[in-house]
DNA sequence: TAGATTGTTAATCGATTAACAATC
DNA sequence: TAGATTGTTAATCGATTAACAATC
């Protein structure tokens, strides 16, 4: 990870963008308060405040935050403002809601490729786009220059994909697989498992 | 929220849980320590200790922690001794990988209904389960008595399903629509979003 | 102007870590 | 026994919040 700025605060950066963009989207207004964001999102407007304050100055007193300006100014800190090309690796059923699901594109990602090594997935077509074989992944990536990648495979293969996509130059991987990976500093890893957030839940039900 | 046991706390033990039942898997050894269950996560072995600390004392001096036993007592910590009966709404894309998603299963959880709006999918089969129409949906959840949800619909139509969901009694629920739900307090809400996770890696990205 | 809201400071709150006595 | 590792305390570190002068 880069410089001095919480991690925990870039995380919170693309939750603001989201809600900020539904209200543009609604029309109704065309400034905002730290407190209206806020109230919206369950978190206190001082820390919205503090959040954006470590970027610079996006408000004026007395009336808030121009929507459109803030949106901007956050895309630019995120590096929204060209669209990130990414690899899918894993056909599966989860794979192929991926590569069907229309939220990436208008929020600057773009699916490119993906890959799987089952010869009954290899040469199939999803959302017009067809399944490559795993063994071109290393020339592809090096070649296009792909940074981002997003693993759909089993936790088995997981850890395998993963050296794969690093030795050809990942930067940043999202995982769906229900397992911990190993990735060298300078690789950023994510990851996304349904089970851990609902057995996070169970904690605070009555069975 | 319960009690005072901090909820960033509960949020590990899953982890925690996970990477136990992979050593358990593995076979090759009956017992570990803080230290070696750190490493594999990018955890330190005093945040371990500190976090089990909470729930009681459930390893020895010198020897670490009996992978088998810390497992079962995770599972009671997180109410796992009992499945989860889960209410999938949205029967999409991603609906569909959910409804086929093997993973569930011996975690704990179990998708026994999925519905849907639209009268092309009412009917069909997925993974042996048929989808119903949501107007069943409140019935259904009282019936049974079901705690927790997963919302697998457009971000549009979301914070509806929630509202019903809430009103018919469910307790969790996990939401992979891109949108900040408002729901009472007593209920609560985790997110799955892709894009916003992404997006949290984009920063520390070159474009 | 009066009211609203920012950006920032200092105080508070909470989480993580280092260290170690206890003990297996 | 000697070595290893726990559970816990106290110290450190970091994040959140309250408060307010500045100012639109």
């Amino acid at each position: 990870m880069a410089n001095d700025i919480p991690d925990i605060v870039i995380g919170r950066l693309p939750i603001y963008l989201r809600a900020l963009v539904y209200m543009d989207e609604e029309g109704d207004k065309v400034t905002t308060s730290s407190q209206e964001l806020g109230s919206r999102l369950g978190i206190s407007s001082a820390q919205i405040r503090k959040d954006l304050s470590h970027f610079g100055e996006f408000g004026k007193q007395g009336t808030g935050y121009h929507i459109k300006y803030l949106i901007e100014q956050l895309r630019q800190i995120l590096h929204l403002e060209h669209d990130w090309p990414v690899v899918l690796v894993g056909a599966g059923y989860l794979g192929h809601a991926l590569a069907h699901y229309q939220g990436f594109k208008h929020r600057g990602f773009h699916i490119n490729w993906i890959f799987d090594n089952n010869p009954d997935k290899i040469g199939i077509q999803m959302n017009n786009m067809e399944v490559r074989d795993i063994r071109e992944l290393d020339d592809l990536v090096r070649r296009e220059e792909v940074q981002m990648a997003i693993i759909a495979v089993p936790a088995s293969a997981a850890q395998n994909i993963a050296d794969m996509l690093v030795e050809a130059g990942i930067k940043s991987i999202l995982s769906y697989a229900p397992i911990n990976l190993k990735a060298p500093a300078g690789v950023q890893v994510r990851y996304s498992d349904p089970v851990i957030l609902l057995q996070r839940m169970t904690y605070y039900l009555e069975p």
